[in-house]
RNA sequence: GGGUCGCUAGCUCAACUGGCAGAGCAACGGACUCUUAAUCCGUGGGUUCGGGGUUCGAGUCCCCGGCGGCCUACCA
């Protein structure tokens, strides 16, 4: 049933293509029926494009070296004259060589098939001696040339800008047509591959850890749930990769991380995306404090790798300072600062409500105190911050992983790190007494009811814990917005293919 | 979720208070042996997001639906 009404969209689609692509399937058409390859195997290519570039830097205009060599690309320029044709080959990695097909080189029937048959988009090759043209630009003087792949479809104009929603539902075409776009595919690649060698340096061994899980655990999210059929249960998508993370640094991976993607079944926005990656790692005998500084760094050095500089120059053309020891505040005292009057986690219920009120908060009567601290945060002291900022010391009700502060009742070792106006990372001294890890986790499982974020309770976690685990600093960092601070773009555009609703 | 604006040719956009649906680039035919958003002559191309309604007549007005942008709310 789906594979019939699919054939039949296929075949629709084939007769209700438009009249530019008609004409491209009728060039195929005339290209097979002509005994020539439209879609060959492979290609007479003896060069890349990077390497006639770099290995003819500079050929004097209107010379040609006596070299020959053999290219393929996709054509992005096209001009033919009467005896004369001039294309634009890239390459992928963006470089792109002129090719000048003369009738005296490539002979009349050539020159005539690459006329007929050639389209902006095309892939092809081309055989012949390096030069320059006239204007002194490299070229290919072609003798020979073939299709490497036909196109069927035309490209978009390249003067416009096109729509942020045909970039993002063809990203392919906006691969092809903005270097902008590959040279975020090659940021994110940067990044992660800095956020390895960083950690690599500081002996931290990259794991795997389940994505199907039979419970939600490790954040507060609501989780994406699927079936599993061989077994008849129902899994989650992990929202997390903490709890597991733990398990190994019980077992003895001590400096452990993994990067990997978590799926959150919330809303999406400009900063939000409901499959995201994410870096965390774990280090034993580590507390907070040394996670921060590490996650510092490894910003920093990610940061140098992607940008050249830890100066960050955005899309906007603004430039950010990533340099040098960062901000650092303490939730309380800062909030405490912005209202006016000293805040703690003794700070009553009604004083809390007051006080929101009076900032023109909307709360939710369900909230937790420390939530209502967390609002003010928000609304108030995380908008004056002018670069990258940590906040130390949350209220111990909203964080029940993390493990209460040394000194201060009613505060637990966590901070979250601000760049830009949102959270960039966040870190704990985690939480490894195994006892009063559990009373938090029965605590959160009692508000299921209430809260459909709140965990269950993982009882092989705990388990683990009553094996022993290390005092030892937790960071979780997302990738997504790393990318974000470091190049000032929207999520989507960070996301090779983010999704999107079907038309 | 709420508000708001938008969806027109392959792409980017235009079309007054309802009155023959257009341009640039792209495409097709022709000229041109140094073009690079070439130039010149000629031509074709539309389910105006989908469905319904009002009207002599709807891209335009009304209703329902889809997708998207922005604002707002929610969100470790």
């Amino acid at each position: 049933m789906r594979g019939t009404s699919n054939l039949y969209w296929v075949s629709k689609e084939h007769e209700d293509a438009s009249e530019q692509q008609q004409i491209r399937r009728e060039k195929r058409e005339r290209i097979l029926a002509d005994g020539r390859e439209a879609y060959p195997v492979t290609v007479p290519i003896t060069h890349s494009i990077d390497k006639v570039r770099s290995q003819y830097p500079e050929v004097p205009a209107g010379e040609t070296t006596g070299d020959e060599v053999a290219v393929a690309g996709r054509i992005l320029f096209v001009r033919n004259t009467g005896k004369l044709c001039f294309a634009s080959l890239r390459s992928g990695t963006g470089t792109a060589i002129q090719v000048m097909l003369s009738l005296d080189r490539v002979g009349e029937a050539a020159l005539a098939a690459w006329k007929q048959d050639v389209d902006l988009g095309d892939h092809i090759w081309v055989r012949g001696e390096v030069g320059a043209s006239r204007r002194g630009e490299l070229s290919i003087f072609a003798e020979e040339w073939g299709f490497a792949a036909k196109s069927l479809r035309p490209l978009p104009v390249a003067h416009k800008e096109m729509s942020e929603e045909a970039r993002v539902r063809q990203r392919y075409i906006d691969l092809i047509m903005r270097p902008e776009a590959r040279k975020t595919a090659r940021d994110r690649i940067t990044a992660l591959a800095s956020l390895r060698s960083s950690l690599a340096d500081r002996d931290f061994l990259e794991v795997e850890t389940p994505i199907l899980q039979t419970l939600q655990g490790g954040a507060s999210a609501k989780p994406f749930t699927t079936h599993m059929n061989a077994y008849d249960i129902d899994l989650f998508l992990r929202i997390a990769p903490e709890l597991f993370l733990k398990r190994c640094v019980v077992g003895g991976i001590e400096r452990v991380f993994e990067i990997n993607r978590n799926f959150r079944n919330e809303g999406a926005d400009s900063t939000h995306s409901p499959e995201f990656g994410m870096l965390e790692f774990y280090q034993a005998y580590a507390d907070y404090r040394e996670g921060a500084t590490i996650t510092r760094e490894l910003i920093q050095e990610a940061a140098t790798a992607v940008c050249g500089s830890l100066e960050v120059e955005h899309a906007d053309g603004s430039v950010h300072d990533l340099s040098g020891e960062w901000d650092s505040v303490s939730l309380y005292e800062s909030v405490s600062r912005a209202v006016g009057s000293q805040i703690s986690p003794q700070t009553s219920r009604p004083e809390l409500e007051r006080i929101c009120e009076s900032h023109d908060i909307d709360i939710n009567p369900d909230w937790l105190n420390g939530r209502l601290v967390e609002e003010l945060l928000e609304h108030l002291v995380t908008p004056d911050f002018t670069g990258p900022t940590f906040v130390f010391d949350y209220p111990v009700d909203t964080s029940p992983l993390v493990r209460d502060h040394r000194h201060v009742e009613g505060v637990v070792e966590k901070w979250d790190l601000y760049v830009d106006g949102f959270e960039l990372a966040t870190g704990y001294s985690e939480l490894v007494d195994p006892v009063v890890q559990r009373q938090r986790l029965v605590e959160q499982a009692a508000r299921a009811s209430v809260d459909d974020e709140a965990m269950p309770l993982d009882e092989d976690f705990l388990a683990a814990l009553e094996h022993g685990m290390p005092p030892s600093a937790g960071v979780g960092l997302g990738i997504d917005r790393l990318l974000m601070a470091l190049t000032g773009l929207g999520i989507r555009e960070t996301i090779l293919f983010p999704l999107v609703k079907p038309l």
